[in-house]
RNA sequence: GGACCUGUGGUGCAGUUUGGAGUGCACGCCGGCCUGUCAAGCCGGAGGUCGCGGGUUCAAAUCCCGUCAGGUCCGCCA
């Protein structure tokens, strides 16, 4: 992937720019500023600088010493010449051509840098993250960087061309006590009293809607104050996306076109149309809500073949498999890993089999399912019936050196953790591509029960139920579906929406099925059901997890490569050394006193 | 809240299993040499509380306990 250089450079200070200068240039005066990323001398009468922007690195001439260091800041002067027969450097993008008899200017010298700046090392994250500043100058982060900004630019070109409007809301908000933990801001006029930043612009782009935008966006940071991941961080940016007189097919056709052109934007190539998946069959076929469509290993049913079985271990209202093809030859301890992490992950065991070539057997090919010719190797071998040991071949299709593992549980128990087993042992970086784009559509509107036996909202309560699932709200509200979308790529959830509810009688029968009475709706959502009072539009939208999409652009497995300063996975920042303690007297004006931690 | 991996000159590592002198490698840094190199080359040099604290031992980078930091994951993320 390459990223264009910005278009001339040219300043007060520079003519050029350093990753710039082709053959083209030659004969030119130039003058080029940047940061010295390698000083080669040889004795009195010649030295080499290799001199780096963002655009890349340009080897300057020096006809005799130059007293600069690694990092050192200087503008260059010369004239843009071919190299010298046989000095061409095929590996370097300016590698026909040089700067020769060069002018050397020190604007600031500089300390060696603390790790070099080179993609070819890798360094500890906390101290590439303290020296952010200095780590951000290698090519890879620039790159990453620019990235980001193309992917910025090519959704709001595509969101502006669709009729969207980009309008800003609060960070400062009211506490909306549901979902994710909300970082509190403490309010000086109004001591004792926070603000929240917003985990989501959700009620403000409803509030929108009712305002008549019709089409809103906006590039929106959204804070969760949640334990974070290779993909989480406190804060993160969402292509925030509402629009009013829609049904979910509009909603996923503006969004489609927003990141396929993302895509094309940064690859030069356009993705497939995304293709769509039920929520269902996503647990099915992958045991997961957002599969990696990018390999098979999809999740096999062998409930048939163990219905009634004497196994112990296989008696469970589902029973499902993976096979990994050349897994015969994991070893046992790593075996005994994937059941300790099946265990984790909550199921009762984890039955294995690896297949066998029989004795003798004819091995050239076909072996397939074409038992007796292959045998199993595992500690349950010997209690399954000769029907179990057949149905399981064929059933599977596994061959000689594969490996069948298996779960039997709950249905969602067994689906979910073959979901994570097959990413264990099947799986590949996220970063890798092709991309696999998915639309996972109709998912369920509550998902488990809370303590008082309430059906809990699967995405919020705001969420429109399937219109064929409506009349089951009430009496079997498990089985109903809502609309609800998320978007998937290469097995990372980029971002969910939905229809939202926009009629009051609906809104109250989805809050009476929740277990939120009228008083505790009006309190927490008030305003949000107030302003649906004054012509509340059908309308319907999503949110696109723009770190999440460019990481996976730019080759990366951390949203933190594609951030300039993110945190820390304990949510510190080891250059500013945030959080910190306030000192007394902002806590006093604040209203505010701190109470020790106890042990 | 929990599990696991990592922590050794500025950087990246080896050494830890099986305790025996801070022993080694690469890069960088400092000085010298070098007129076509490009991850330059050659010669010399400096640079270490082995993350921190405690314990076991005649003796700990190495074994044990605790703790801190970075990372991966579970929980959490409507």
């Amino acid at each position: 992937m390459t990223v264009p250089p910005t278009p001339t450079g040219a300043t007060s200070m520079r003519t050029h720019l350093c990753g710039a200068l082709r053959a083209a240039d030659i004969g030119s005066t130039v003058t080029v500023c940047g940061w010295v990323a390698k000083r080669r001398e040889h004795g009195e009468h010649l030295a080499f600088i290799d001199l780096r922007d963002h655009t890349g690195i340009v080897q300057c001439v020096i006809p005799g010493t130059v007293d600069v260091r690694s990092e050192y800041v200087i503008s260059v002067q010369g004239a843009v010449r071919a190299r010298p027969e046989g000095t061409l450097n095929p590996d370097l993008p300016t590698g026909e051509v040089e700067i020769g008899d060069c002018i050397v200017t020190i604007l600031n010298s500089a300390e060696p840098p603390p790790f070099a700046i080179d993609d070819r090392v890798e360094v500890d994250e906390g101290i590439r993250l303290k020296h952010r500043f200095v780590d951000l100058r290698r090519p890879r982060m620039q790159a990453n960087l620019r990235i980001r900004a193309m992917v910025n630019h090519a959704l709001r070109s595509a969101m502006d061309r669709q009729g969207f409007v980009e309008v800003e809301t609060p960070l400062l908000w009211a506490p909306t006590p549901e979902g994710a933990r909300e970082f509190a801001v403490p309010s000086r006029l109004h001591p004792g009293s926070c603000y929240v930043l917003p985990q989501s612009p959700q009620l403000a782009k409803q509030l929108l809607m009712v305002a008549g935008v019709d089409r809103y966006y906006q590039i929106a940071r959204c804070l969760r104050d949640e334990d974070l991941r290779a993909d989480r961080q406190f804060e993160f940016s969402q292509l925030d996306v509402e629009a009013s007189f829609v049904t979910q097919e509009d909603i996923l056709g503006f969004v489609s076109e927003a990141v396929l052109d993302a895509a094309e934007a940064v690859t030069d190539e356009r993705p497939e149309p995304v293709p769509r998946m039920t929520w269902a069959e996503a647990i099915d076929r992958y045991g997961t809500d957002k599969p990696d469509t990018r390999f098979g290993m999809e999740l096999i049913d062998l409930s048939a073949v163990f219905d009634g079985t004497e196994v112990k271990a296989f008696g469970a209202p589902c029973v499902k498999a993976i096979v990994l093809e050349g897994g015969g030859t994991l070893t046992r301890s790593k075996l005994d890993g994937l059941t300790d992490r099946a265990k984790g992950l909550g199921a009762k065991g984890l039955a294995w089999f690896r297949v066998a070539a029989a004795e003798g057997a004819d091995r050239a090919e076909g072996v397939g399912s074409d038992w007796p010719s292959l045998v199993l190797d595992s500690p349950l071998d010997r209690f399954l019936s000769d029907g179990e040991r057949v149905g399981l071949l064929s059933a599977t299709g596994a061959g000689a050196g594969d490996l069948i593992l298996v779960v039997a549980d709950e249905y969602r128990t067994a689906c979910t953790v073959l979901g994570h087993l097959r990413l264990e042992v099947g799986g590949r970086p996220v970063s890798e591509g092709p991309y696999r784009f998915l639309w996972v559509v109709d998912f369920p509107m509550f998902d488990g029960v809370d303590e008082a036996g309430h059906p809990i909202a699967a995405h919020h309560p705001f969420t429109m139920p399937h219109p064929d699932d409506l009349g089951r709200l009430e009496s079997d509200p498990a089985s109903v579906r809502s609309q609800a979308y998320d978007l998937v790529l290469n097995g990372w959830e980029l971002g969910s929406g939905s229809v939202r509810i926009h009629r009051a009688d609906i809104q109250s029968r989805v809050f009476a099925v929740l277990g939120i009475d009228e008083d505790e709706a009006m309190s927490r959502f008030g305003f949000l059901l107030g302003a649906f009072r004054f012509g509340a539009p059908p309308h319907a939208g999503f949110a696109v997890g723009i770190d999440r999409l460019v990481a996976i652009f730019a080759g990366e497995d951390s949203i933190r490569e594609v951030i300039a300063f993110p945190k820390t996975q304990s949510g510190s920042d080891p250059m500013t050394g945030a959080p910190k303690a306030l000192a007394p007297g902002l806590l006093g004006e604040l209203g505010l006193q701190v109470i020790p931690p106890r042990d």
